[in-house]
RNA sequence: CGGGGAGUAGCUCAGUCUGGUAGAGUGUCUGCUUUGGGAGCAGAAAGUCGCAGGUUCGAAUCCUGUCUCCCCGACCA
């Protein structure tokens, strides 16, 4: 893409109401805009990084073989009043009257509305177990709203709900979608720590927390240094499941040998037996003809929070430094105005969206070091500057965002370059 | 919900104490000069001073009410 025709502005200082830097950096580089309290409109280059973590996310639930649907964003009030939640949910729920008099509510997750679908849908327990999902925005009416998208109260979640047959289905299901999660946010270029639960307003009796260590994060944890590890995934759910962590209200105080730290919650995995499918009566048929009530668990994964998690994981003090396959664009072309180049660079620009499909050439009429600015705000993984070094030596200056490494090369060489190669 | 703070130009802020009719930096636009790290010069546009009411000859400034936003704490992906 051609930034010139990119709706894009950043700005060299950063709004007051910023308090943290994931926060301000995606302000200052237009990728977001504050409607009113939580509540946030995402600009293209935000919604370029949603849409890629957002298929991130999808491909590894398709890799167990979930589903992917998608539910609506309003729900009607009687299923949840079946299931106790309409009163329990509290002030959380932003409640709706339509014109009919209808009390209607914007969903804050959907264990009614997956119940009350399977229980129409699956008669047999042959077609257990399922697993279903949806990626989908949700509204919690927060008491207070803050750190940008990190707490907003109109946020963006994958949820997914399994159906198993037996307790025992349940628990095994449990360990695929924890070992899927490991696998997501290392995909994803995080380091997660999975971290015993408490289960909250959904329930249930086994829950896992999977937090991103970070400084400002809202959490306090303690975890055994062991699981920060990049192999994690090797292991297996029971392996790490021996190792300690906890979330704050679940700390062991006696415990010693442990790392106290700060995490941002980035998902939380739920098993609940039969919850919601017990008020919601639904069940299935065994062999004998007999009903069976399934037991559930529920899979959540905070979408547009991973957004600004990933940014207070990978920035510096020029601003973002996005993995390569999170990042808006993967590689961006700079060059001078008024160039006699422009033909060449076009043909390079051209060269690699062939290959890479996601690049930006930014042709808007500024100075070079403006352009630099930019490219390093938004936080491209490579920069390329075609300038004076092009025109007298034929080289292009290729900047790494990662670590600012350069090297220069000619256009053969670029066409050749493995670009995808990267790291932050 | 309790405690604290703030609403003045797209953004950062001054002006409010002590009332006299709107300022700076940055960004934006135009022209010229520039072009390797947020360039220089000249010119321009841009704000019903959050909203409503009151006091006053006169209100960004004083008074009353109200709305919104932010920060700290208790809930959550």
């Amino acid at each position: 893409m051609k930034l010139s025709k990119l709706l894009f502005n950043s700005l060299k200082e950063s709004p007051k109401e910023a308090k943290i830097i994931s926060h301000q950096l995606m302000l200052r580089s237009s990728m977001i805009r504050q409607h009113t309290s939580g509540i946030y409109t995402w600009l293209p280059l935000g919604f370029k990084v949603l849409k890629n973590i957002e298929n991130i996310i999808r491909q590894n639930q398709d890799e167990i073989g979930c589903n992917e649907m998608l539910m609506s964003t309003i729900q009607s009030s009687e299923l949840w009043k079946k299931s106790g939640r309409y009163t329990d949910y509290g002030k959380e729920m932003l409640r709706i009257i339509d014109r009919h008099e209808n009390e209607l509510l914007y969903g804050p997750t959907n264990e009614e509305v997956i119940t009350d679908l399977f229980s129409d849908y699956v008669n047999s327990y042959k077609a257990l177990p399922k697993y279903l999902y949806h990626i989908q925005w949700k509204f919690r009416d927060e008491i207070r709203p803050r750190f940008g998208v990190m707490r907003g109260r109109e946020f963006l979640m994958k949820d997914a709900y399994s159906f198993d047959l037996t307790e025992e289905g349940a628990y095994e299901t449990y360990k695929i979608f924890f070992r899927s999660y490991l696998k997501t946010f290392l995909d994803l270029g995080l380091q997660p720590i999975p971290v015993k639960a408490a289960t909250g307003a959904i329930g249930g009796d086994l829950s896992h927390e999977f937090q991103i260590l970070a400084s400002t994060g809202e959490s306090e944890l303690t975890y055994d240094p062991k699981l920060v590890d990049s192999n994690l995934f090797e292991k297996s759910y029971e392996e790490i499941t021996l190792m300690y962590s906890a979330s704050d209200e679940m700390i062991d105080k006696s415990k010693s040998d442990v790392i106290v730290g700060r995490g941002i919650e980035v998902g939380h995995i739920f098993n609940f037996g039969t919850k919601y499918t017990k008020p919601l009566e639904c069940y299935v048929l065994n062999k004998d003809g007999k009903r069976i009530t399934p037991h559930m668990g529920s899979y959540g994964i905070g979408v547009s929070r991973l957004t600004a998690a990933i940014i207070e994981a990978f920035h510096d003090e020029k601003g973002i430094k996005w993995p390569i396959n999170i990042a808006p664009f993967k590689i961006n072309i700079i060059s001078q105005s008024n160039s006699e180049l422009n033909e060449e660079i076009e043909n390079i620009y051209n060269t690699l969206t062939s290959k890479y499909n996601n690049i930006s050439l930014d042709d808007r009429d500024l100075s070079i070091g403006r352009k630099i600015k930019d490219s390093e705000l938004i936080g491209i993984p490579w920069t390329l500057i075609i300038g004076n070094n092009y025109k007298e030596k034929g080289q292009i200056e290729v900047i790494r965002r990662s670590d600012g490494d350069k090297v220069f090369l000619s256009k053969q060489e670029i066409e050749n370059f493995e670009f995808e190669q990267y790291t932050p």
